[in-house]
Formats: structure tokens, C-alpha cells, sequence
DNA sequence: CTTCTTGTGTGACATATATTACAATAAGCA
DNA sequence: TGCTTATTGTAATATATGTCACACAAGAAG
């Protein structure tokens, strides 16, 4: 397990006891890179608090297609694992580790239990829906306003801030987190580079637009 | 205001003191079919709990354009102005009145008061939450991996579970809440009409399908 | 070095949707 | 009643994106 000072780096606004309970049933567990943690359809059995690395959250469609939503980061949870006790909630999205990771998997069981008897996880949980809601209000303005080349602007624009001016994609990687065709990708990427915005390389491009 | 009664009928699941609270510190007000209930952009003063009648929340971008995202029916937050105590949060929604509506008007500084004092106020808080992510889920899904004739038939079957079988909107309306053009929507409703999936008239049309 | 696999570039064409233009009709109102 | 306006129908055309076909290049594997 996480040592108490680490939990407190990652998760500051607790108190004392939910931390305890953290260390208490929480298993710390790993994941390689381009794992699947959580499937579309798949039930719930445990909360996921990301410890570190990063995860990628998709809306999976039936034919098996992803659509990126959002990045989660070091301290922060899966909303959809967070509040799941009565029912057997399925899972209605696709993580996936973008990076290796670490990460917390606590039991559902106590997330009912934890709710009532710690006020912090009562606003942790409260803050992690609202921070979530957000990033899909996003996500809707991008994909139902915009044309691609904008969708796709906005997207490196993400794995900027997320992992720097590098981005190490291919082109059919990006295609499928925008639901588009690969032919697409190139051609904008291209674009782009004859813009001025980009620099194009194998299995990766920089960001250099000023 | 509401009796304490109509208060229980419509959140059932809250605890007494709370009851009270509302009953002494939130506004009874109505609103006029049609009428913007909040602008994105607009700073948050107070909080939305629904009465009667339906609300329709929305995207909005730069140009005004507007993209319909779900309903909010009576003993139904606005989620986005539950949790704005600390900043000075602008909405990045714009909600109107479907029909003429009445609505409890709370001030957001008991948002948080009521947090620390309320369990059943924090549930209510996490469950709306909650729905309302799962909501914007559902459309991105159509947004993102459906095409136009699919999206709007999910948008009538929405309807149809709000209102019943007769749409009483117009080709214009529902262009504008699926962010495309009317002439798209008159070609596919007429598509429908052909296959025997509506009967169309002015202003309005009807479900027919079995 | 050669071979194979994967990634990229690009043209031609197909399709979905957007735009423009205009006619026809029903509803609302003077 | 007749005029006016909003709504709907539909064709022609433009544009964005998706699909197919294929060439070529960079790395990986042998």
C-alpha cells in the first residue's frame, strides 16, 4: 500500500480516518500500458483512484469503436465506479491506461458505507462527478459544433498539455479517438505541417505553432 | 411556497430540518414557455429545483447556435447550479422552459451550508449528479457515432417518452436543437412518413410506429 | 542486406450533410 | 374575405467526410 504522506500528496482534502480506511482496503494495483481497465457492459466491482500515470476515458459504441472523452490523472477517480452500490451498475464507458499506472481498486461495498460516514469522501465524490460533467460538456461543444479539423486541433491540444509538445500517435490512433478514417487524419495533419503548426515524423508529430 | 407535502411528493427522499430549510429559504417562481432560464455565461446566483412542468437543457456556442442536450422534469436539479459555492462559476449551459414552468429558486450560499448540514441533500446532490452525467453520455454516443437520420429518431423517441405521441414542434425547432438545417430534417421526417413511422401535419406530427 | 510489416501520402470517387433557391400551402390576422 | 407570414416540400448544387486503391518509406526481423 501508499504510504499516508503519499496519500496525502494525492488526495489533500481528506480526513484523517478515510485515509486510514484507504490503507485499510484499498489494494494498490498496476496496469501496463494500453491495458483495458474497465469494459463497456462490464459490471463493477471496484472504485478506481488513479495513483499514477494516465487513463483514457471512451464512450464505446456497438461495433466495438471508441470515442475519447477525457484524460484522468494522479489523484483523480473513475466517476462511474464511484457511485454504483445499489444496483449492479454496469460500466457505461471503455478506461484504458494510456501510460503504465498505479492505482487504487477499492471494493463498491464501500462506497455506500464511506459515503455516510466520511464527509470529505462526500465531497470528493460530489467534485469528481462535477469535474467529469464538465469535461463531457466539452467534449459535446467540440463534437457537435465543430468540423474536424477543429476537433482534431482541439484534441492535440489536449495530449499537449497532458504529455508536451511531443506526441507520439499515429495517425490511425488519433482516427479512432475522433471516430474518423486514418485518410482523414493525414490530410489535416498534413495541412497542418504545411501550416506551419506541426512537424511531422513516423509514429509521432511536435507541436510547434507558437 | 409549497406545503411540506407537495415538498415530499416531489423529493421524497429528504430528511426533515431539510423540508424546512427549503420551505424558508427557497423562492417559489414561475417562468413562461419558451422563456431562457440560464445563459451560458451567465453568473450563478441561485439554484434550480424544478416543480412543474419541463425544462430543456442545452449546449451553446459562440454563435448562438444551441444543441439540445436532456430534459429536467419536476423533483429535478440543474446539476450545474448545485455546486458553485467557492468560485464565482459562470454556467456553461443555457436551460429554457418547455412549458410554462414553476421552480424552487434557492441562493447558492446555502448550497454549501446545506452540504455540511444535510446528508440527504448531498445524496440528492451526488444522485443528480449522477443522472445528469449519464445523460450527457447517451448523447454523445448519438452525436458521435450516429448519422442524422439516427439522432433525430432518437430525439422524437425522447420526445415522445416527455410528451406522448403528437411532437408539437416544427421542422425549424428541431433542426436547431440537433445543430443542423431544416430542409435535413423536413427530407428526413418525409423518409419516415414514407416508411410509416409518423403521420406529419403543420406544426406538429405523430408517432405511429408500433 | 533483404524481406516484411506498419505507417504515411495521395488521388479518385461515394456519400452525408449544408446551402441556395423557389414553389406551394396552411394559419393567423386585418 | 383576402392578405400576410410561417411552415413545408423539393430540386440543384456545394462541401465535408468516408471509402477504396495503391505507392512508397521507415523500422523491425531475419
Amino acid at each position: 500500500m501508499l504510504s499516508k504522506e503519499e496519500l496525502v500528496k494525492l488526495f489533500p482534502d481528506w480526513e484523517k480516518g478515510l485515509y486510514d480506511a484507504v490503507a485499510e482496503h484499498a489494494e494498490l494495483r498496476t496496469a501496463k500500458a494500453g491495458s483495458v481497465l474497465l469494459k463497456k457492459g462490464q459490471n463493477i466491482k471496484s472504485t478506481m483512484l488513479v495513483v499514477e500515470g494516465t487513463v483514457k476515458l471512451f464512450q464505446e459504441n456497438e461495433e466495438g469503436s471508441e470515442y475519447f472523452m477525457y484524460h484522468l490523472n494522479p489523484g483523480e477517480a473513475c466517476a462511474v465506479t464511484l457511485v454504483c452500490n445499489y444496483h449492479l451498475e454496469q460500466s457505461q464507458v471503455l478506461a484504458k491506461a494510456v501510460t503504465d499506472i498505479s492505482y487504487l481498486a477499492i471494493p463498491i461495498e464501500f462506497m455506500d458505507k464511506w459515503l455516510n460516514e466520511y464527509k470529505s469522501w462526500h465531497y470528493f465524490v460530489i467534485r469528481t462527478y462535477r469535474n467529469r460533467y464538465e469535461e463531457l460538456l466539452k467534449t459535446i461543444h467540440e463534437t457537435a459544433f465543430k468540423n474536424m479539423d477543429e476537433r482534431l486541433e482541439f484534441y492535440i491540444k489536449r495530449q499537449v498539455q497532458q504529455f508536451g509538445n511531443t506526441i507520439k500517435l499515429t495517425h490511425q490512433d488519433i482516427a479512432n479517438d475522433l471516430n474518423t478514417s486514418r485518410e482523414v487524419i493525414s490530410r489535416l495533419l498534413k495541412k497542418m505541417e504545411n501550416n506551419g503548426w506541426i512537424a511531422l515524423s513516423r509514429n509521432s508529430f511536435d507541436w510547434i505553432k507558437k
